[in-house]
DNA sequence: AGGTAATCGAGACGGTACGTCTTGTCTTACC
DNA sequence: GGTAAGACAAGACGTACCGTCTCGATTACCT
């Protein structure tokens, strides 16, 4: 619980603001095919060793500024006014907004569609960046299911998909441009059903 | 009316054949990021000016080669058996053989990747890939609405991807080994909802 | 002695000439290395193999293009006033003229360059393009010695050197801005020695 | 006043005679312009790039491989027996010996080949190759004029051409197979003159 | 007056080399 | 010992030409 035992002893923390830095920007302004280790470098005023000692690969350091960027303020719990439709609908457009802001939707695509093809990066951006955001959907499912607007044998993992994955593939595959009535629609859907009540 | 003007002239079938094959095994054995347009010309035993000459990049080679193996037999429509749920049920088993299939699998997730970072690849993917597939879904659930077994309301378009979607996210981002149990629990819960009936 | 039996019967006259003049003004305009046989026959009008047909490489085509350039007036005789020095630094000066239009320099220093390399090649420089000129200076040395202006042992075919390889040699290698004091110091020294008379 | 400053850093030694090693036995082997780039790196073991940041071209490493060869032993002055005519007689028979081994030979005449359709690395292939060997002369026909054997007005710098040239010329032309008699003769002419004394 | 065969333009083809770019490792000198 | 700097071997990139080849479409000769 102390400090990290074998953690680098004189790792310069200036140099590892400014790659997150020049990562980010760069992956900005020129996408992330583009992007190189030595542009983050060149740009960092960094040595490349300083960039090949402490990640493993571009997508590495990508995902790290990226978590960077979300630290401080803790994930704020799903808002629980009693109306569950209600409150899905409103999280929904929030995503939409960030999805739709380019500092978040650049970096996050393509860490996305590394992780597509890389399944060990793969694991470790579902785990931490996608996983801290689905376990309030999760929660918040199952005070719906404790006050009985949620089915009991229904299992929350599984629920959440129904509306945030399709909102996920619209954006990762240009299919949409997505609305509020869109994710309005899709949290309908889902919670009510396709076939008559 | 007679010949067209300006379509290439003498394309090489044996050279086009050459490279679809060479790509698609060359994705097979070594992986996506590792297959060269060098490496596809080699192993084809073509100059790498003929690839040049006819594709723009080694995602548009792949795609192209990937369309080139469904050619032929026309996609057969999703079963009609009346019972809307079974047959849902019987198409997903179908698509997760499908996807746990590594000839399918690799170029698809590489295919899907490159999508998701170039959005004009991505359109051409969704399009070409994707849709013709999808329709299948779009027909089978106005045929259930006709029937009284889906609500009149809802846009098909949407609907499938309540089951649809979630599958797919799962099989890109590694978060499951996707069983029939899941995909019919998919189904179950965007058919009849997740509030109590 | 009569027609040449295996000519080419049928060949394009029109062809010919559009070839020998996209070379000789591609040659003048960006220079020998960066004239290209695709790009001869694309601003001649021509198919590749046409040039291919007939000539066996760019510089065979440069120098038939340059021998038909020379072609019609026959080479004149030197002048032959009786003082062999004067007739020497006449034709000498002419020479230097020549030597400096930039019509002339770049294709014949690409050719005699190329003539370095390619033994073959330079062979049939030698004996098309020199040959004809250097005996005209033997047949005026002849005379000379007729008249008893230059020694009877003397062999006009080395004699000639002494001022026509210094010059040869400052234009091939930049050595000079040659001038007309420079050749008519070459005859002197030439005719009239090193050693004090 | 200490270091150079923006002098290459950490050259790799051994990378540059590597590279000078093959360029030299390429160009033995196979002529020089079938030597290329990539055929000196990959018989270097070298990377490419190596050869681009140190060196413009491939005549320029060629260039400076030929020059490291004959760097060590300083160029001899030529001999003074007080016989100027024999001293011309006995070093352009050596030129000659020189001038017919291949090793020698081949990347010299590719050199100056280059060096006629190449204005600057011609003026380099003189400054650096020829000169020193031509001061050599010019001395030594400074030295015969002081002694009286040479005529006052004469200038050493053309009156070395009269016989150096043409020797140059015969070699780069193939014209002849030069001999000793061949020299002989050609300083015979150039000292004592064509007209009879 | 056709028939036919060589020549023509066009340009795709399998190749090779180009000169550039980036990777990941390494070495040097500074701090 | 970490760092900025940058040389290094390796090798893919996309381009330019090479010399060969295959297409029709003219030709010009030869029945």
């Amino acid at each position: 619980m102390s400090a990290p035992p074998s953690a680098p002893r004189r790792r310069s923390e200036r140099s590892r603001r400014a790659i997150y830095d020049a990562a980010l920007s760069l992956v900005g302004e020129i996408g992330y095919p583009r992007t190189t280790i030595e542009g983050i470098a060149a740009r960092a005023g960094v040595g490349k060793q300083t960039i090949y000692r402490w990640w493993s690969s571009k997508a590495d350091v990508l995902l790290e500024a990226f978590l960077d960027l979300g630290d401080g303020p803790a994930p704020p719990a799903l808002p629980d006014t009693g109306d569950l439709a209600a409150d899905l609908k409103a999280v929904l457009r929030a995503t939409v907004d960030t999805l739709r802001d380019p500092r978040f939707d650049t970096p996050a695509r393509a860490l996305a569609a590394e992780g597509v093809v890389d399944a060990e990066l793969g694991r470790r951006v579902v785990a931490q960046l996608l996983q801290p955001s689905l376990q309030l959907y999760v929660d918040r499912l199952r005070a719906a299911q404790r006050a009985g607007d949620v089915r009991p044998g229904i299992d929350p993992r599984i629920a959440l998909e129904l509306f945030v994955s399709p909102l996920a593939q619209r954006w990762l595959q240009h299919t949409a441009p997505f609305s509020y009535e869109y994710t309005d629609t899709l949290v309908d859907y889902a919670l009510y059903g396709l076939v008559p009540r």
